[in-house]
DNA sequence: CGCTAACCATATATTTTAAATATGGAATTG
DNA sequence: CAATTCCATATTTAAAATATATGGTTAGCG
């Protein structure tokens, strides 16, 4: 059997009639004939009651004309199913958040224009830390993470950068220094410092590091934070102070002052990374939105 | 498309390996190249990616490969409902049944039996009259009745004697001739008779005056019943006495009594009725049982 | 590093299948 | 009863699927 069959007999069932079948179909009368006696032999029934005036279905045939519609039907649908997901219209990306970057107005506005433009589409948001989402990425586990770049050993994996953000000295309400407009690092030079695991964001990481360098001293490192989120309630717990990503300063607590650093900032830049050889239509259109947010700037208006 | 593409597809699909797919299909691998990319391009869309040692599914590839197996398995599904029509194992019977006779034990063991064998066919009841039925039937509105023949102006329609019931006497609890063992019907020939209007049931109704012609007397006609089944009510009412089918004195009322009638004791017959040109198995079926089941007799054990 | 093997694509020949043409037969219909 | 309608059958032709032969690319391996 094949659909060719299925399209033959519900036109003939649709006319009553051969010969006004085949005109339909565009063919003549007798391959019409042959083909729906082939379809009958291999049903094993007869289809149409052939009067002389007309033909009509059998129960059988009735049966058998709902069924062939569906068919069709669904034929269609799985045609315009492929064609959507093809298109980058249906599909589904599984994206890996790496710590504080789902704070950013950037990454937020970008999850929210794509799913706007591409509804067909499904993110499933998972949320990790740059080391773990780039193994995740690499294992195939997730399709396309926001990390803190540069990731080390990037090979196979894309990177592209998302935002440029810049990072604050976050201190407790009480510290001398939290009523300040601003600082220069080099002030911070004899406090305590609470920093995240390097292995969970060497780039990241090593950006704190050389900054302090940079502004002449060597951090003092007090107890360590398992996650870059969880700095803020150990600066309020009196643990230290820290420098955070501007968008952390989102974490409003009674305790915790923010406050911004004197040139040269240390960056904290947000970028979006994926395997080189993802061929996602549907992440492809991501990257594209990525980059086209990243050329209008932070502040355009979609 | 036809529904060969879509075999070649899963087939490749499953094996990831054109070559191997091909194999199992029992043809060459070049044709099978070529339908594939037949189908590729109807769908605008490559379907596999092609690696060096082996082929892997696109996105599109992937959805497509569930909807092609939805609907192989359909096509299976509606060959499989079509040849069960035509076995008569799935079909539908609208029954019509004549005043009285859905009392008859044989008419109700035929529908349990014949439900019992094809436990797929939908059985529609609907009660009216035999003259209703008759019309019925032409008109295409019912497939089968239960009627009392004999029918009039049966062209057209195939006639079945399935009971051959007698009837009796039903007369008032207070009647004089109550108590009676049996009665000849010639001991009736001063009462008032209740009977339903011959337009619903000429046959029966014609059985009965020629019973009373016979037995020597012309029966004096009280107040019309509309149908056969109401007669009991309006005999314990005092309208008058009856001849009803055996089967009607099932229902038992307080202020009705049944006496046989000695030889020769008037019939009340029930036959089946169907169109001629019917072309239903599974009506052909049940008209099969039923006379099956009056070969058998009415003692039979299925 | 070159050789082999795996594997799909392409080109061409062949076979199968669908479609076209011609015709016949059955059954209304006027 | 002739004309018409309409499907089936037989035969030819065209199209399409399949087979055969071969080439190109890449991974794997000595």
């Amino acid at each position: 059997m094949e659909l060719r069959h299925l399209r033959y007999f519900i036109a003939i069932a649709e006319e009553q009639n051969f010969t006004r079948a085949a005109e339909r179909l565009g063919i003549q009368q007798p391959p019409l004939s042959q083909q729906i006696r082939q379809l009958e032999q291999e049903l094993g029934t007869s289809l149409f009651r052939r009067l002389t005036r007309k033909v009509e279905l059998t129960e059988a045939g009735a049966s058998f004309l709902a069924d062939a519609r569906a068919i069709l039907e669904q034929v269609e649908r799985a045609k315009s199913s492929v064609q959507r997901f093809s298109r980058g219209e249906a599909g589904r990306i599984r994206i890996g958040f790496a710590g504080a970057t789902y704070f950013q107005p950037e990454v937020t506005a970008l999850i929210r224009d794509y799913r706007a433009r591409y509804p067909g589409v499904q993110l499933l948001p998972e949320q990790s830390n740059t080391a773990l989402l780039v193994e995740g990425l690499r294992s195939g586990e997730i399709d396309l993470a926001f990390v803190r770049p540069p990731i080390g050993g990037a090979d196979g994996l894309n990177t592209q950068l998302l935002v440029e953000e810049d990072m604050l000295v976050a201190l407790p309400a009480a510290h001398r220094l939290s009523r300040q407009a601003a600082l220069p690092l080099s002030a911070l030079a004899e406090e305590t410092f609470i920093l995240f695991p390097r292995a969970i964001s060497p780039g990241l990481y090593d950006n704190l590091i050389s900054a302090f360098h940079q502004a002449g001293f060597s951090p003092r490192l007090g107890q360590e934070a398992p996650q870059i989120a969880s700095i803020v309630p150990m600066i309020d717990a009196g643990f230290g102070i820290s420098l955070v990503p501007r968008s952390v300063s989102q974490i409003r607590t009674e305790g915790v002052r923010y406050v911004p650093i004197t040139a040269p900032v240390p960056a904290a830049p947000i970028g979006i990374a994926y395997r080189q050889d993802q061929h996602s239509v549907a992440l492809a259109h991501f990257v594209a939105l990525a980059r086209e947010k990243r050329q209008h700037g932070p502040a355009r208006q979609t």
